[in-house]
DNA sequence: GTTAGCATGTAAGGAGTTACATGATTTT
DNA sequence: AAAATCATGTAACTCCTTACATGCTAAC
């Protein structure tokens, strides 16, 4: 009982971890973060919040959060800035630690992705892996699909199918760019914020965009 | 109420269209039309199917279903073969003829799409074009976040943005091209089981495979 | 002075999953 | 004789969204 998304939870987690932050910044941070096509709403953030404070795995940071009595000086209403505890650090760290095959799922991998930069390399190429798999697996069930009804399907249909494939397919073969990258050492390592080698070159869209 | 994923309403509706089936069927074949990743499982189909039935757009086809006494000449045990009922057959055309913004949803434009041989080739590109529209707001969004954070993230959080803006990119390709083809009169057009001009042929992966 | 954005929450309900319950038939 | 596949269903539970309730501050 009680998993309230083990992604939410950790992107959470992690998104705190780098600083403190309020339940309205945090919301746009994790809808950054993942390019979920969906948002992220407060009737899922809030009590999301609330069940990780219950676990005492997050407080509010009484230095930061906004008292309304006094106010004057800050120019802006109560709220409530949420800072990692110890256990929390200690859970992160955990979440971040697991590559089992629940990191392989399409949310769980996109959070753990985004917060490589926190992991091991060996961490990192197990996930990477796991997900390719995964998605390898995907592959396989959509071919025998398409290869036994091929011929009785309209050519929409088919198309469709056709499309779905490619992009499996593809991040099939990004994933494995990602791998040979980390193996060989050319990963992009530290989270630095210089933008140096943003991930290798070849990724690159148009960079005047 | 009661919308019970309309998607799914309408794929259960267009599949039984094209035949009668009972529900083991059925499963098999949503999860091959839609390469939805996830599967669908019974606790979902089955009391959709329930609902359809209720609402008099499906019945039982009494010719096939296999009754449970008399048996000895089937092999099988009892099922429930289920047909489109006359208002079964109006609900699926109103469905395939709505073209507003609920049928640029993920899932319900996937089924939509596929049975696009069953539509105007005008329903055909205001469904595209629709589709593309809000992918392009989604693009929007995620640009707007990238270009705001860029600089204080680190370069898989980078890669992670990077790769999902690409992918929603090649997308919008794939849709303008299909909007192209609809409009030029290319399109795949009716629903006929030969293969000849599967999509346009720049669309094709290796044909070996 | 009213609209837009900041900020925190709750209640109701939809959509779907897993796990269970049941049992026949076919293959190994 | 066991295991896999066919076949239909229900119950409990999870996750998440929408809509509501509330009120402050900044900009137009």
């Amino acid at each position: 009982m009680a998993n309230r998304g083990a992604a939410l939870d950790m992107a959470v987690l992690g998104l705190l971890h780098e600083s403190p932050m309020h339940g309205y910044e945090l919301r746009k941070r994790v809808n950054a973060l993942l390019g979920w096509g969906r948002v992220l709403s407060y009737g899922t953030l809030y009590p999301c919040l609330k069940q990780l404070l219950r676990k005492g795995l997050i407080e509010p940071d009484t230095a930061s959060t906004t008292p309304v009595e006094g106010g004057g000086l800050t120019g802006r209403r109560a709220r409530i800035v949420y800072q990692l505890t110890a256990e929390g650090k200690e859970h992160f760290v955990q979440l971040l630690g697991h590559c089992g095959p629940s990191a392989w799922d399409d949310d769980s991998f996109g959070v753990h992705f985004a917060f490589f930069g926190r992991t091991d390399s060996q961490t990192r190429v197990r996930i990477l892996e796991g997900r390719r798999s995964r998605l390898e697996e995907r592959l396989d069930g959509v071919r025998l699909a398409l290869s036994r009804t091929r011929e009785r399907v309209d050519s929409y249909t088919l198309e469709l199918q056709r499309h779905g494939l490619e992009s499996v397919e593809r991040e099939v073969r990004w994933l494995t760019e990602l791998i040979d990258d980390e193996r060989s050492g050319r990963s992009p390592g530290a989270p630095q914020s210089t933008n140096r080698g943003r991930a290798s070159a070849r990724h690159r869209t148009d960079p005047t965009t």
